[in-house]
DNA sequence: CAAGATTGATTAAACGATTAATCTCTGGCG
DNA sequence: CGCCAGAGATTAATCGTTTAATCAATCTTG
């Protein structure tokens, strides 16, 4: 591999010299310049980003340390954070903190421990990581404490109940997965803000078919729509209401949470609400570069809007269940 | 930060010795090693691993280049190998080569300035990378050329369609995503494989809605098992089944490939076949590590078998359907 | 034309570790 | 007593870069 001192004597000057022509600093010649950058082209010069990291103390490289991946967002969340690093000169290490928060923070350490400059944190559900020794960033869980990036669960709830809630319906299940989930908490608490006009809502909790009895009767008694916290949740209550011989969106109405690729495989596809990823991202990458740099921070926690991705798992309320409301 | 140097002046002694005693290399007293490890663990020391890597010529870091990351199966393998990797004291650079091997290969070009040590790459769909620069092993791809680690997606499809055709079945529809994919072609080679006693085999490709046309009309003539080469394309097909007013699996029986979370989400859960992802995580990293420290190689080609998960989905053939065959 | 400013380059230290080579003892042995 | 071996430590180079300090030469200016 090319370094620099290999072109500082084919050039016949010194390290500083070829240091300062390839980085734009100190003061060189135009035509030393032209003729470092030429020779560094052919030998196919590319600087040791290590040297560079010992000399200079910083390494380039932010930690992300993940929650067990279970959830299909992560990744998508991650695949963007890799790409605005990309774009600000920047690498990503991962860390996995395999659902619990001991392993959390040994992670974190790992990371640390790597030299990286700073650390993106999506949390284990239900902890909220302490202070660290490098900047930090946390994302995704707005009920956080400061130095948040994160979707807005609250007005993302809120959206999709008012969409149902435009639609007529007025006696409404809510699905929740698991209560010690800020996320779908908030998720719950916007739906229910949106809702304000309804006259029964009911809210069960359950994942992964528990819970789910409630589920059938509440519509006998008279629910049209059932809102969860999440698509995957949306795909077994559609299930179960199938085998009911329950219709959707013809007898009762169904949303999802997040936009994940089986909203688009399920039929009817899926009404959800999707999170910008893409923004968070970038966001949360410029938060973390800030601090890193020691800026000022305009904004300690960061929100990003939700959207209302209203597909076919949604309808006006069918005539009869009027009829039966309003009697 | 304490340094190497701190402890040394410290406990006045050389750097060199501080090292030696640290690393148990060199000839130091055994008194002194352990007044050393003291100072060290009061200061809470930690070595430098950019100061070591300058030195070393080595990062400890491996390179992972995923395609674009709408299959969910990719998150679960970046996980494993970034738990293997940390059982191994190395780290996980990612990079996203966003659906084209232009962007690809500048993913490469990236991990390698940062002086990655080796590479591991999710190619995408249809194209091997040549030869690079660093020690490289290729994941998931068997038919792609040597340094491979691969679920032996062939024996997945026979281990699938074994099952398929234990319960009974002689027609059969075979439903692929995208013809371009290796993996998926290999899939349904091992289907083919393992149906060689089938009366009748009908394959049809497209995704997200399109290609459906041809599905129920092949039931209708009699086919009583869709086997396809993804979970997700099997919620499609369930969907498309339901509408037509066919159950799962009383009319016709279903299966997937990959288990994904849906898998279990859906009702009724579904057939389908699991890749060992954790063992693929280290084959693969053992791989590398031997490339990357020059050890001869045992196998230049890793096949790592699948797993059929069969759940509710799937059935003994109707007795109908046997009447109409048996004409 | 002399003093000071400016330009273009060099020197050398620093970042934090590892390691080959060297040095200084002490003890053993003939 | 003299010599050698080996233990236990030190010295100094090295990895690849950046950068403050310095130096020499040229240019400006009163």
């Amino acid at each position: 591999m090319a370094n620099i001192k290999q072109i500082a004597t084919d050039m016949g000057v010194s390290v500083a010299t070829v240091s300062n022509a390839l980085t734009g600093k100190g003061r060189v010649s135009m035509d030393m310049v032209e003729r470092i950058r030429k020779r560094a082209d052919e030998l196919g010069y590319r600087p040791s980003l290590v040297g560079r990291a010992l000399r200079g103390g910083r390494t380039g490289i932010l930690g992300l340390v993940m929650p067990d991946l279970t959830n299909p967002l992560f990744p998508r969340i991650a695949q963007h954070l890799s790409l605005v690093a990309d774009s600000r000169h920047l690498g990503i290490l991962i860390a996995d903190s395999r659902g619990n928060s001991d392993e959390q923070s040994q992670a974190i350490d790992r990371l640390v421990d790597r030299g990286v400059d700073g650390l993106l944190i999506v949390p284990q559900k239900g902890t909220s990581p302490g202070p660290q020794r490098v900047p930090t960033v946390i994302i995704n869980t707005a009920s956080d404490p400061d130095n948040t990036v994160s979707a807005d669960h609250v007005g993302g709830g809120n959206l999709i109940a008012t969409h149902i809630a435009g639609l007529g319906h007025r006696s409404v299940v809510i699905f929740g997965g698991d209560p010690v989930s800020e996320v779908q908490r908030d998720r719950i608490d916007g739906m229910l803000a949106g809702l304000k006009n309804a006259e029964e809502i009911q809210v069960l909790w359950g994942n992964e078919g528990e819970g789910l009895g409630g589920l059938i009767p509440a519509i006998h008694k008279g629910a049209t729509a059932v809102m969860t916290t999440s698509d995957l949740l949306a795909l077994t209550v559609h299930s179960h209401l199938a085998r009911a011989g329950l219709s959707v969106p013809g007898d009762v109405s169904l949303t999802g949470f997040d936009d994940l690729p089986l909203a688009t495989a399920m039929h009817p596809m899926l009404t959800t609400v999707a999170q910008n990823v893409a923004q968070i991202a970038e966001r949360a990458i410029d938060q973390l570069s800030r601090k890193i740099s020691g800026e000022p921070m305009p904004d300690t926690r960061v929100t990003v809007p939700m959207q209302l991705v209203a597909r076919h798992s949604t309808a006006n309320q069918k005539q009869i269940t009027n009829l039966e409301v309003s009697q």
